[in-house]
DNA sequence: ACTGTTCTTGATTGGTCGGCCAAAAATATG
DNA sequence: CATATTTTTGGCCGACCAATCAAGAACAGT
């Protein structure tokens, strides 16, 4: 086996980071290829031959992007105590919209752009859901064994509704100026699950 | 004054309403002016001189959503019994998402769109969804004023919480096949507002 | 009928897009 | 060094975009 030809001259995955942060924040359709070559140093000719296509450069940021959120899912469902990592999860979302305005939650972000249409992406945001979704269940789960939430929840339909919960709070973060009423919002849902006193 | 000139041949709410139909499906950068063209009958001319261009059109299109916003904040404001119309409008979310696939909640979709960059839009989007916020609390309020929620909980956090919850339903709906799992997650989120028995 | 005004028409314009390609560059092997 | 192989380079292409504009059309008033 000859293994000749000239090396490449990036790595990989600084590419898949570059172009991810990009498509992240202004989403597929309003990333212009001038835009990924000064993220990733690439030039169009490299990034045609090594990943096919814009389109399919997304589908690879987009990977990349649920492996991190499957990452968040096992976490929460190693944590304990797990209440604060449940709460720790939705406040997460305030502070990066505080950190990193107009980015969001990138699955959030391609269900709303483009998943009508687009089976591939479809697939991949479904999936990262539900494994968010299993991941907050176990949580509350965790949760109800150490007394933190009330014992006669169903857990599968909370973790639904937080992860739904999460997800809204990507969204109305764009247009709320102030964090702290998010954060009360956080707290609101979560004490509803707490055990009477 | 003369009242002369060729008389307009569409009617103004009607074009509004074509547009916005076309900009809530599609968002603001994926509409072309031919989309526009093809659903309001008026050709390119015609939407610069009357409206001012596909930017300005997008404008007066997201007003006229938010004031449709605005109106279903002020029934649920009057709605009695209050609960059952909180849990209508949230599975109105799942609903819409079954009948109109793609689309979503138009305020939601400007939101991760445009908002970092568009003040304009922002503005709008961030009093829409005040008004929706208020309408949620003055019904939560209601709510416990007749025992149907817990009285010791704070109404404006739990509108705050409903209002990201009602927005990431219409997120999650893109990627979610089964509305009833949806649908499990809205009355999982009341059923723990409930006074235990 | 004539004039002034307003609206509509549809082609044009300048610009940007994603995709593509041929040549140059950089390596390993013989 | 010579050759084969792979990657990089940077410009080119047709397509589409939003915006514009000059000419035509449809009215009210005189």
């Amino acid at each position: 086996m000859t293994r000749a030809g000239r090396p490449r001259g990036f790595v990989e995955a600084q590419v898949i980071g570059g172009a991810r942060d990009v498509f992240w924040l202004r989403g597929y359709a309003a990333s212009s290829l001038r835009d990924l070559t000064e993220a990733t140093g690439l030039l169009p000719g490299s990034i045609y031959s090594s990943f096919g296509g814009k389109r399919d450069l997304f589908v690879r940021t987009l990977e990349d992007y649920a492996a991190g959120a499957r990452q968040a899912a096992d976490e929460l469902r190693a944590a304990a105590p797990a209440l604060p990592a449940i709460r720790a999860f939705l406040v997460g979302a305030v502070d990066a919209a505080r950190v990193s305005p107009g980015r969001g939650c990138m699955l959030g972000n391609t269900a709303v752009e483009l998943l009508p249409e687009d089976d591939t992406a479809r697939e991949i945001v479904r999936k990262a859901f539900h494994d968010l979704e299993d991941g907050l269940a176990a949580a509350l789960v965790n949760a109800q064994q150490d007394g933190e939430i009330r014992s006669d929840l169903d857990a599968c339909p909370h973790a639904r509704q937080l992860l739904a919960l999460v997800q809204g709070l990507h969204v109305t973060a764009r247009a709320e100026a102030d964090p702290h009423r998010l954060v009360d919002a956080v707290d609101a849902a979560l004490d509803a699950l707490r055990p009477i006193v």
